[in-house]
DNA sequence: CTAAAATCCTGGTGGC
DNA sequence: TGCCACCAGGATTTTA
C-alpha cells in the first residue's frame, strides 16, 4: 500500500525517463479509474508535455504544458512502470499513457482502487489536503497547533489526509511506536511535549523509509527494503524490539493497528 | 465534530 | 488437492 515514502520513491524514479516527454495517446482499460471525464482525458492529453513531476501527500502530480495537471493516486495496489510499447503486455495495466518516442507509462493496479485526474484547477484534487509532514513550513509549533480543538483517537486523525497528508497505516503505527504513544490514545490527553516527540518521530520514520526507497510488499516493488525495519507493523505476537513484550494488534477505524503494550503509553 | 459502517476490488489465505 | 468463504485496506460516502 503505497504511502508517502513509496510515492516519493516512485516520483524520483519517474523524473528522469518522463520529464520533457510529450503524450501521444491514452488507452483506458478500466474506465472507473478515471475520476475526471474520460473523453476529455483522451482528447486533451495528447500533445501535452510533462514539465515536472512532484508528490503531494500520496498523489503523484504531473505538471503539464498548457496549465493542465495530471494526478495519479495508487491507493492499495497501484504501481507505475515505464516500458516500451513493444514490451509484453501487463494484464493488470488499467491505463496506458503513450509517448511520441514509443515508450509508455503503465498504470497497473490489481485491485482497481487507484485514480487518475486531469484538471486545470489543482484544488479540485488536492485542495483539502493537510500539510506535508516533511515540509519545512510544518514546524513543531504548527504541528502542535494542528491538534488544537481536536478530540478523539490519535490514529484515525493521523490517517486523515485533510489533517496531515501522506501517512498511511504502516507509517502511523511506526511513528506511534517511535514516539512511545499508543495509537488508541485520545488526542485531548496528549501533552504538547508528547506531540513534539510525535512530530520528530513522524519525520524520522518517513525520512528513514525514503532512504530505504520505501517498503516492498503487496504488489508494489521499487527495490525498497524498509519492510525489514518495521518495529511493530505486521509483527503481531512477536517480541518488541525494545522490551520483548508481545506486539498487540487491535482494529481501529477498521484498520489493523500494531503497538507495544509496554513501551507505548 | 467524531466515528463507525459500507463501498469499491482481487489475490492470497485458511478451513475443510 | 481443490473449492470457497473471507479479508485487507485508502479514501469517500453514508449513517449515526
Amino acid at each position: 500500500m503505497p504511502e508517502l515514502p513509496e510515492v516519493e520513491t516512485i516520483v524520483r524514479a519517474l523524473r528522469k525517463p518522463l520529464v520533457g516527454r510529450s503524450f501521444s495517446k491514452v488507452t483506458v482499460l478500466w474506465p472507473n479509474s478515471i475520476k475526471t471525464c474520460v473523453k476529455t482525458l483522451k482528447s486533451e492529453l495528447p500533445g501535452k508535455k510533462i514539465q515536472s513531476i512532484e508528490r503531494r501527500g500520496k498523489y503523484l502530480r504531473f505538471n503539464l504544458s498548457d496549465n493542465h495537471t495530471l494526478f495519479l493516486h495508487l491507493k492499495m495496489s497501484g504501481d507505475l512502470l515505464v516500458a516500451s510499447k513493444n514490451d509484453a503486455s501487463d494484464p493488470y495495466a488499467r491505463t496506458i499513457f503513450s509517448f511520441k518516442d514509443g515508450n509508455e507509462l503503465r498504470f497497473r493496479d490489481t485491485r482497481k482502487f487507484g485514480s487518475v485526474h486531469l484538471v486545470k484547477n489543482v484544488n479540485k484534487v488536492i485542495g483539502n489536503l493537510g500539510p506535508e509532514p516533511l515540509d519545512k513550513s510544518l514546524t513543531a509549533q504548527s504541528f502542535i497547533e494542528l491538534f488544537q480543538n481536536r478530540r478523539g483517537t490519535l490514529k484515525p486523525l493521523l490517517l486523515d489526509q485533510t489533517f496531515i497528508a501522506g501517512l498511511g497505516n504502516i507509517y502511523v503505527d511506526e511513528s506511534c511506536f517511535l514516539s512511545k504513544i499508543r495509537p488508541t490514545k485520545k488526542v485531548e490527553r496528549i501533552k504538547p511535549k508528547e506531540l513534539m516527540t510525535l512530530y520528530k518521530a513522524i519525520q524520522k520514520v518517513l525520512t528513514k523509509a525514503i532512504k530505504h526507497n520505501g517498503s516492498s510488499f503487496d504488489s508494489v516493488y521499487r527495490g525498497g527494503n524498509f519492510q525489514n525495519h518495521f518495529a511493530v507493523y505486521g509483527r503481531t505476537n512477536e517480541p518488541c524490539i525494545k522490551c520483548k513484550s508481545l506486539i498487540k494488534r487491535v482494529i481501529l477505524g477498521g484498520r489493523s493497528t500494531h503497538f507495544c503494550p509496554n513501551c507505548q503509553k
